[in-house]
RNA sequence: GGGGUGUUAGCUCAGCUGGUUCAGAGCACCUGCCUUACAAGCAGGGGGUCACUGGUUCGAAUCCAGUACGCCCCA
């Protein structure tokens, strides 16, 4: 037989991914027969392309759904996509730009039909790259949140909400790029550091009756926004500023009498610490405004010139103004000086131009009546954060939670369904018809049409789709007591970044309490951030993020799996190496010799079976392992659950097991350790497949005829079963005992085929005879006996408690055996001495619990054995 | 500025209720091996003042306080 030495994944992932597909394997439909288990996807930007991060995130929840079905529960996983309005939006409109077409030529329904086609053609792409990856996604459940029966949810919520008085509109600031004539996300406003001019400028302080005008001089970077001043503000612990407490000043040139007002706010050392209060233009003045019931007076236009309300400059631009403004300013000797100072200034992703902060209407969603219960069900428990560590996070995020800004000004999203009236009221309805209805009701005016009504041009922010996700998936919405929302909802475990715990994660719990009464996933398990070996953070702009689909193509699908997860604990940073995609590649070719190995094997049904031992510690050691592979993913330790998996593999299986039931070279092998063997590797790949599905499924079926639906994918995952400790921790000697016999080789230049003899001299155990075969076969050992006296010319070793002898037929280096042997010996002493110290210490014995008294006095008892049996041997020499 | 969180081997991290699985794992490194499953491998080995300072305790990597540095979220 010939199988290649290599693993070699490509042909093997596709035929398995297919296969699985034609059977159905990855399909979900209710079944009261069996538990439900339940995950949806966070859903990817549609337009997005596979990253790392997304990786690591759909690694571990396939990790989590593959376990979940062999463990015989229905297991569901629910794809989807999400509409990203703003990304999606600009692709979009960039997409045009190239063909030479202007957003703002078209009208919306001309730029949607765009949009839709672009969807069609290159949208959800990224589901085709998990397929790639294994993902068992449910693909005949894949959603996306603009299709009809999801934004008909939204709007009914968003109608809802508001008939209940959670939604409102309100001022606030956004970002406003002036040449491109809209608002903009943080995420799309660049920051840059410049060199900025701080302008000293004096406002006269309003007196009666003094002799000179008294002046107070105010920093600022933007003097043209003078005429928006509504106050000065002072720090009250400002000794400088003392005398102006409830005083007025004057805007310089303008002369209009404004108030200083007095807040902590104000940091007394940067500029003059007197700050100029303009609501209308920045967000701190502007906070500080609603604080103080100062009036806003916004000066600018939409394209960055001055309005009316400036009074002076009027119909200049920004910066033109500003140039004039410090002439006049410097003219009329108001101007103290001009500072330059390190500043960041915000300018726009896509038009490049300096944002203006602005006040504008927009929509509302109240937060504290919702974050209540979402609060609650996280702290106590009802809902469990994996690590618990970002409990503390969100709840300080909950307890100050602001209102919920969800209008954007853009076109590819729901619509508000929002409608006003000539009149400018508005009625909110979830059709334009319903609309009508109530604005005739609501006007009294019943000659009201359609056309009169103007439907509010901004969409909702994507995560008002998004907050639904867990509930619309199922129609919850549309259909709330239908069988697929009553048997999933609520969901088992959510997978995502702790980035968006608040953005997601906090509005799904309060949707899932505000819509269903019912919390949406009992547990969320955060990853960390992808980053790369030097810590930064994967983006496009740095190139420092490696191609997911070349990884898989280069290294397996498998490996790739296994490296996102090999130090990658919850809530932890990936610090990405493509060593770790090394490794994994390597473990999937380690199992792969295994199994060549195994299947090498011709078998001799006459045979015995000389592996007694080693068949029983194995099935001893498995069980213990697999107690610790559970434990770890109970805890949702998934990390720690793989890296239990590949010492299980490597160390126990291959490294130890393999060896010492292996037959001496084209040696046939018995047929109870045969099947017992592919019994082993059959466990063995179930505890791995949810890591590395491929490669197990492969061998699965390399392994033995299997009937039609008797995949490794459905097989059903291993019960917890008792070990016996005792042959576990007597292999863990006997093979500390093999490791001291390979250094005795290594050091004295032994070759690995001189056999030798090894003599035991047993203090606390006699236990070691079922054990002399593997011994023998591990260490190449000749001879293997108990003894009762040390032996002479022999080296010795000490292993839990008990001396070993190796007779070296005279080549001992006698001066070398001395030193090592006192070293050992007052490294011993030492360690007596500090026990010692501890057991006469009366505090110590009146103290510490009974148990840890009698573990010393056993550490007593053997090192002075130790003692006792090296001095022998030293003096022996 | 507010809140959170972290600092253990060269790197990435475990270490759960303070006490023999307490200083550990993987990778990297060093030495020797192409020994018929695997050099993408085998065998062996070296390496840490548990950030710093103080406290609690019979006993501290572990609990408490402070300091330094880092990261995350919000403003």
């Amino acid at each position: 037989m010939s199988i290649s030495t290599k693993y070699n994944p490509k042909e093997v992932e596709k035929k398995w991914y297919e296969s699985w597909m034609q059977r159905g394997f990855f399909h979900s439909e209710p079944n009261p027969n069996k538990e439900p288990y339940t995950i949806v996807i966070p859903p990817p930007n549609v337009t997005g392309v596979l990253h790392m991060g997304h990786m690591l995130n759909n690694t571990i929840q396939d990790v989590l759904i593959r376990r979940a079905r062999m463990q015989g529960k229905e297991a569901c996983w629910v794809p989807g996509t999400d509409h990203a309005s703003i990304a999606t939006e600009a692709k979009v409109v960039a997409l045009l730009k190239e063909r030479g077409i202007e957003k703002k030529d078209l009208t919306r329904e001309e730029f949607l039909k765009y949009a839709w086609e672009w969807k069609e053609k290159y949208g959800g792409i990224i589901l085709e790259q998990l397929k790639k990856l294994g993902a068992s996604c449910d693909w005949d459940r894949t959603r996306f949140t603009m299709e009809d029966d999801l934004s008909a949810a939204v709007i009914e919520v968003f109608v809802d909400l508001y008939r209940k008085g959670q939604i409102y509109r309100g001022v606030r600031m956004v970002n406003w790029d002036p040449l491109g004539g809209t608002a903009l996300s943080d995420e799309e406003v660049i920051p840059k550091d410049t060199m900025a001019k701080m302008y000293h400028l004096n406002y006269e302080v309003v007196a009666e009756g003094a002799a000179a005008p008294t002046y107070i001089t105010v920093a600022t970077s933007r003097p043209e926004t003078i005429m928006a001043d509504v106050a000065v503000a002072v720090n009250p612990n400002d000794e400088r500023y003392m005398h102006l407490h409830g005083k007025s000043v004057r805007i310089p040139l303008l002369g209009k009498e404004i108030p200083v007002i007095l807040d902590e706010y104000v940091s007394i050392d940067f500029g003059t610490g007197a700050l100029k209060v303009t609501p209308a233009h920045d967000l701190n003045d502007y906070e500080l405004g609603q604080k103080h019931k100062l009036p806003t007076i916004d000066i600018l236009n939409n394209d960055g010139t001055l309005n009316e309300q400036a009074q002076l400059y009027v119909g200049q631009d920004r910066f033109a103004a500003r140039r004039n403004i410090v002439k006049d300013l410097q003219e009329a000797g108001l101007l103290v000086k001009i500072e330059e100072y390190a500043s960041v200034l915000q300018t726009s992703e896509r038009t490049g131009a300096v944002i203006e902060p602005r006040l504008s209407m927009q929509w509302f969603c109240k937060m504290d009546k919702m974050a209540g219960p979402a609060l609650e069900s996280v702290m106590n428990d009802e809902i469990r954060l994996h690590p618990p560590k970002f409990k503390n996070m969100y709840r300080s995020w909950m307890e100050n939670i602001r209102d919920w800004c969800i209008s954007r000004q853009l076109w590819w999203g729901q619509q508000i369904p929002a409608y006003y009236l000539p009149d400018g009221s508005f009625v909110v309805a979830t059709t334009a018809e319903e609309a009508l209805v109530l604005a005739r009701k609501e006007s009294g005016n019943e000659n009201l049409q359609l056309s009169d009504l103007r439907q509010d041009e901004d969409v909702l922010d994507t995560w008002f789709s998004s907050w639904l996700w867990p509930i619309s998936v199922f129609d919850g919405f549309k259909d709330p007591d239908n069988k697929d929302i009553l048997y999933y909802y609520p969901t088992n475990d959510l997978v995502t970044a702790p980035e968006i715990l608040f953005f997601w994660v906090a509005r799904m719990i309060m949707a899932g309490y505000e819509f269903r009464n019912e919390m949406p996933f009992k547990n969320v398990y955060l990853t960390g951030i992808v980053r790369d070996t030097q810590g930064r953070k994967m983006s496009k702009s740095l190139g420092n993020s490696p191609d997911p689909l070349d990884l898989i193509d280069q290294y397996g699908a498998d490996g790739v799996r296994a490296g996102m997860l090999f130090s990658s604990p919850a809530g932890n940073d990936l610090l990405f190496d493509e060593k770790l995609v090394e490794q994994g590649r390597n473990f999937s070719n380690k199992i792969w010799n295994a199994f060549r190995l195994i299947k090498g094997w011709e078998v001799d049904e006459s045979l015995p079976c000389p592996n007694e031992t080693a068949i029983k510690w194995f099935d001893s050691r498995f069980n213990e392992a697999f107690a610790q592979i559970e434990d770890h993913f109970s805890k949702f330790r998934i990390s720690d659950a793989l890296l239990a998996v590949y010492k299980l593999v490597w160390d126990d299986f291959c490294s130890n097991y393999l060896e010492m039931i292996k037959p001496a070279y084209q040696q046939p092998i018995d047929k109870q350790t045969l099947d017992t063997t592919i019994d082993y590797l059959e466990k063995v790949l179930k505890v791995l497949h949810p890591f590395m599905p491929f490669i197990t499924e492969e061998i699965w079926h390399d392994l033995k005829a299997r009937k039609d639906k008797e995949y490794l994918i459905v097989a059903a995952w291993p019960k917890k079963d008792k070990f016996d400790k005792q042959v576990i921790d007597t292999m863990e000697s006997v093979l500390n005992i093999v490791g001291s016999v390979r250094n005795i080789r290594n050091s004295k230049n032994i070759p690995n085929n001189k056999q030798l003899d090894l003599f035991i001299k047993v203090m606390n155990h006699d236990h070691y005879e079922p054990f002399f075969g593997v011994m023998r076969k591990l260490a190449n050992l000749g001879e293997v006996q108990y003894v009762q006296e040390s032996i002479d010319g022999a080296i010795s070793f000490i292993v839990s408690g008990d001396e070993f002898f190796i007779p070296m037929e005279g080549n001992i280096d006698l001066d070398a055996e001395r030193e090592r042997l006192t070293k050992e010996l007052e490294y011993t002493k030492g360690f007596l001495l500090s026990v010692d110290k501890k057991l006469s210490n009366e505090r110590f014995v009146s103290g510490a619990p009974e148990s840890v008294i009698s573990n010393e006095r056993k550490k007593k008892a053997d090192a002075e054995a130790k003692i006792k049996a090296i001095e022998q041997s030293l003096a022996s020499l």
